[in-house]
DNA sequence: CGCATCCCCTGTATAGGGGATGCGGTGCGATACT
């Protein structure tokens, strides 16, 4: 009875303050379980209805609800997508260092008054305890995480308060809170879920497969026939299209390269001027740019329909990120293009962006002063002469191994069994040691994916636990014929938990050819050759 | 990790080899200027 009534509003809402007919299952799912309290992940691809989930639950509540999201630009555009419908129901504004403290002090007001239902706001905004006080005493009736995949890929070294969004939001007073990521694996999920400290989340997702998206992944045994490969791609495609570069001064140098070669393309980079960034995306949404030279900095909240091609002129980092990148063209539905150009060489950037080793006797000394009592970040920075980046890197990873506990107001502490400050140290390291070879492990599987001859689609899927039996019928392998149809019966079902002598256990993602792709607690993704396994009974079985 | 670049060395080059060095992505917010 509930469960109509509650889908009955939701419907309505939807119908009546935004002028949506219809909402999809998945959304409505998402939706009844934050009306009824509970926790939520939503995976579902830009431009499929993420945002209507927070927005439409929201304008049910009796309060306001915090949007935490990490560009001012993003919060820009959802804010405006608001405010224009004109509904003062939906009124929606922000804090951030874009506002005086005039504005910033009317937006809090009115959010009291009732005339304002969103708040956005960053991460790093809510980290300072005078913001953090003021919002809560808004008690706030729902927290939405948006692009919730910043605090696996963000929070470890570049923006460190994605780690702390959990302590954050148990300091707001702990409303429903909702996740939303346009891709998450699994082990991504898992690590939005364990650092937001989800409760037992409603976990939706869709179907990753594009259909219209043909994948194409080429070695290229030169720079100059990787160059040609693109200009190749280039006559026989239709602008719109991104060309990815791992680096800004690639960008700046191809951007050039192809305007001399009668290509018309804008670079687009994290280093240059705020402005002309903006005015270069502005173009392109406009269809004024027919071929945008980018490094990874252009990405979120590009909603286009029409982009036709993504090319790839290095390895990127992971799966996780390829795909959000392809994901980007094709969204109309019309056939678009993913090509990834890839050479043995594009895999040393990405190690060096993986970053090195901590300092064991950096560590050593936070968790040291960390047993002069209950202590703030601030204080620590002034004592240790860290950081704020540093510091909040050494404290996550100490939290991690139970050196270091953070209450409600953010307030430091050592937990009455901790270790101390030496082996804290040294498990920290150990830690690190082990995010990293699953860091590492992803680039492994980014490789693996561009060098196989097997069905594209059904690897991609493997690595985010969907399996495809089929052929795709849109990648180079089904098309030169390499691709195999899976067998439905395998030795290790999916999703299956299984224990391997060295590296521990692990989930069993998919099959693709005769290879099965596992991802270990300890030790990241491998893949392993199938019949190696069953002849020497390599993985066993511990729950089905 | 691997590349581009610079500089030094040899031995006197209108030059080439080799070692050292620096560089490489994503953005918030605060601060110091005009």
């Amino acid at each position: 009875m509930m469960f109509l009534f509650r889908s009955l509003r939701l419907r309505r809402a939807a119908r009546d303050h935004f002028g949506w007919n219809r909402l999809r299952p998945a959304q409505l799912d998402a939706m009844r379980a934050l009306l009824r309290g509970r926790d939520a992940v939503v995976v579902l691809p830009t431009g499929g209805g993420k945002s209507a989930v927070y927005q439409v639950t929201a304008s049910l509540l009796k309060g306001p609800t915090v949007v935490i999201s990490p560009l001012l630009a993003l919060q820009q555009d959802q804010i405006a997508n608001l405010n224009d419908r004109g509904n003062p129901a939906l009124r929606a504004v922000r804090i951030s260092s874009a506002e005086t403290p005039a504005k910033q002090a009317a937006a809090l007001q009115e959010l009291r008054a009732g005339t304002a239902r969103f708040l956005f706001i960053t991460p790093e905004q809510l980290s300072s305890p005078e913001r953090m006080a003021e919002v809560k005493a808004l008690r706030p009736k729902l927290v939405a995480v948006d692009e919730a995949h910043c605090i696996s890929s963000w929070g470890h070294d570049f923006r460190p308060d994605y780690l702390t969004i959990g302590h954050l939001i148990r300091g707001l007073g702990r409303p429903p809170v909702v996740a939303l990521t346009a891709t998450a694996s699994p082990p991504m999920r898992e690590d939005i879920i364990a650092r937001l400290g989800l409760r037992k989340p409603k976990v939706v997702l869709t179907g990753l497969d594009r259909p219209n998206l043909f994948l194409e992944s080429t070695h290229c045994p030169s720079e100059d026939y990787r160059w040609r490969r693109l200009l190749k791609l280039l006559e026989e495609a239709t602008p719109p299209g991104i060309v990815y570069v791992p680096t800004r001064r690639a960008a700046e140098e191809l951007t050039q390269r192809l305007n001399d070669a009668g290509h018309e393309a804008t670079a687009y980079h994290g280093g240059m001027a705020a402005g002309v960034r903006a005015r270069a995306h502005e173009a392109f949404l406009a269809d004024r740019v027919p071929i945008m030279v980018a490094t990874s900095a252009f990405g979120m909240g590009i909603d286009k329909p029409n982009i036709r091609f993504v090319a790839h002129m290095a390895l990127p980092d992971s799966p996780d990120s390829y795909l959000q990148e392809i994901g980007r063209a094709g969204r109309d539905g019309d056939p678009a293009h993913a090509l990834l150009l890839h050479r043995a060489e594009d895999v040393a950037l990405q190690r060096f962006f993986n970053g090195g080793a901590p300092d064991l006797a950096e560590l050593r000394t936070v968790a040291a002063a960390l047993h002069s009592g209950p202590v703030t970040k601030t204080a620590l920075a002034k004592t240790t002469g860290y950081n704020a980046r540093k510091l909040a890197a050494h404290l996550s990873l100490l939290e991690q191994v139970g050196a270091v506990a953070t209450g409600t107001k953010g307030e430091l502490s050592v937990p009455r069994f901790a270790p101390l400050p030496d082996q804290a140290a040294r498990d920290a390291i150990a830690e690190h040691g082990r995010y990293q070879a699953g860091q590492r492990s992803r680039t492994d599987m980014m490789r693996r994916f561009a060098e196989m001859r097997g069905c594209r689609v059904q690897a991609l899927l493997g690595y985010f636990g969907e399996q495809l039996n089929d052929t795709c019928g849109h990648c180079d392998s089904c098309h030169e014929g390499t691709s195999e149809v899976l067998p439905d019966d395998v030795p290790y079902p999916l999703h299956s938990t299984v224990r391997h002598a060295d590296w521990g256990t692990g989930m069993v993602l998919g099959y693709e050819k005769d290879r099965m792709t596992v991802l270990f607690d300890e030790v990241g993704y491998k893949t392993l050759a199938v019949a190696v396994v069953t002849a020497q009974k390599l993985l066993v079985v511990e729950r089905g």
